[in-house]
DNA sequence: TCTTAATGTGGTATCATTACCACATTCCGG
DNA sequence: CCGGAATGTGGTAATGATACCACATTAAGA
């Protein structure tokens, strides 16, 4: 039961096994009769080099390490992670490459033993680089030793590559959409700014965008919430017992968005607009129909995993940083 | 940029090549002191074994190939999909494997090339093993010529190693428990057993348990559906609408049982009892609360990664086959 | 005809590691 | 105090593939 290696196939074939391995890597000079012969050969004996020696020889081994923290939120479901992981796949499929998942890091706040695998992982050759799909906040800092190796999915890290979406740009492109429909006054169901860091970016993005449409900026039209539905439902409900309530509301999330439409359901205000951010499945049913913002998660997952295998193979070309642009989906809920 | 060896480690070390190899591997005899300044000097110059040598040396690489058909269907959410493989992950992590993602198969019908990728990820020595998740019924034979060394999980095939649901007991399971609750008249709703090989076994395990327990087999009492909602709710209403309808159904699926509580609710019909198969998020929920059949996904991809290694480890000792039972989840339907 | 270049071919070092063998030293019991 | 076991140690082959070098053969050009 051994394994048929590049020699049995040159002594089967007749020819030495330098001859053997110029076909198998199409460089140097070989007969055309020659090659026909060897590559028959090795059908013949279903021969498949191995790349264990030569990721050995070359330390090539078209390998990817995928460190995925599959998060268990509301906020970012199941589908969505796939819709990642199916972007990376496909890269690697397209560029020939391979994954290698990294069981390590079983305590996501143990910052001295992710750092420890991580370097380890990017020691050993099986992997040339490393990809790292929604880290939390606290173990980015590990992946910072090794730039141009690392690239992040779903996080940003100013000194790493990644792929990220553009959540001020989204912001601000759901601001200009009220506004084009004449939209003056705009409520905002914010993320807590201490628990997501990408809350107060996006905040600051909704006032500075208020201003360069020239509208209202008013501090209470801003409400703290936490990004679920509920949440979304009391940020409505808040919002809209002001004395000069909005007459739209933008929410940090479709889930927010959704509870914010249960809410004027229950009030009766069918007039008000809402927004939110994300394109969750329940947010296409009829019943909700909610305008948003597309997170392009596949699109994350690929450009992520594209970006890094180009960069390892012209390593020098700096950092592969995409800040993807999110879509606009225009329902009946704005 | 060289890659620190075990080489440099002996040279630092002052020792040879030999004892740090004992010392990596603990076995063969190596002073203690030795054994120490080795550990140490391999510490400082933070050395890691490179895998791929090891790997080419002793052809034992402590990788599976995943082979993950992730697929997109209602009945197999998600949700459930990530469970299996969380417990594939989870058991890679307690035998010290690791997982390789194999990219290949991109056209599921392609029976060719399903056959000559799996021939080869079996031949060059990445992997030592085999997992295949979800595989289409047609493919399934592609990998029964190499037993001993593939598993399949959410699958069965009698000359391979398997995890699997115990549809057939699951089925049982709910008869008793209805006909212990006093139910004489049993509707079920079945899939359409052309398309899902388990509807016949689960569909002739129903009118066996039936006269087991002494109840009435009344044929007209199965109704064949697609496993769907929609077709749920209208194989409820047919039930319903017979001269001498069920006092209890039993639906192939939680999506079909959801789909029959809501045809129960448009006829005002509050009596009938309803149970699922699968548990979906969904059946937990206040409104529906779904007695159902909890698949064990977990434990599916949990007992097939560690039945392959295990079986890897001890070839010989025959294929692993799980039926793994499914336990009842009693919520208000029934 | 004689150089120079193009086309082929086979041998060998190399990659990092481990298993095995040969050899050295210590230790202990008779 | 001597033989053999126990404890250590270093050298080397082997794993499968590739790059490079040296060498052979042919072709072409002057």
């Amino acid at each position: 039961m051994k394994t048929t290696t590049i020699v049995d196939v040159a002594k089967a074939a007749g020819v030495s096994l330098s001859v053997v391995s110029r076909v198998l890597m199409g460089r140097g000079y070989v007969q055309a009769e020659k090659k026909e012969l060897v590559l028959k050969t090795m059908r013949e004996m279903d021969y498949h080099p191995s790349p264990l020696a030569k990721g050995l020889r070359d330390s090539h081994t078209n390998t990817l390490g995928l460190l995925f923290f599959w998060l268990h939120t509301p906020f970012l479901p199941d589908y969505y992670q796939r819709e990642i992981f199916a972007g990376v796949l496909d890269a690697c499929v397209a560029r020939n490459y391979q994954l290698l998942i990294n069981n390590f890091v079983r305590d996501l706040t143990d910052v001295e033993a992710a750092r420890f695998d991580c370097k380890r992982m990017l020691k050993d050759q099986r992997v040339e680089g490393l990809l790292v799909v929604n880290p939390p906040e606290a173990l980015i800092p590990v992946f910072s030793g090794s730039p141009g190796r690392v690239a992040l999915v779903n996080r940003r890290e100013e000194n790493l590559s990644y792929s990220d979406a553009d959540h001020v740009s989204a912001m601000r492109g759901l601001v200009a959409y009220l506004a084009k429909k004449g939209h003056v006054r705009l409520g905002l169901l914010s993320g807590d700014p201490e628990r997501d860091s990408s809350a107060r970016p996006r905040r600051q993005a909704f006032n500075q965008c208020l201003r360069a449409h020239g509208l209202a900026e008013d501090p209470s039209l801003i409400w703290d919430g936490n990004f679920l539905e509920s949440s979304g439902e009391e940020g409505a409900r808040h919002l809209l017992s002001l004395q000069d309530p909005p007459t739209a509301i933008v929410a940090s999330t479709d889930l927010m968005a959704i509870g914010a439409l249960r809410a004027l359901r229950k009030l009766g205000l069918a007039k008000v607009a809402v927004v939110g951010i994300d394109d969750v499945p329940l947010a296409a049913t009829p019943e909700i129909s909610l305008t948003t913002m597309r997170q392009p998660f596949y699109e994350m997952g690929r450009s992520a995993a594209e970006g890094l295998i180009s960069s390892l193979a012209s390593p020098g070309d700096g950092l592969v940083q995409n800040l993807l642009p999110m879509e606009l989906i225009v329902r009946n809920s704005a």
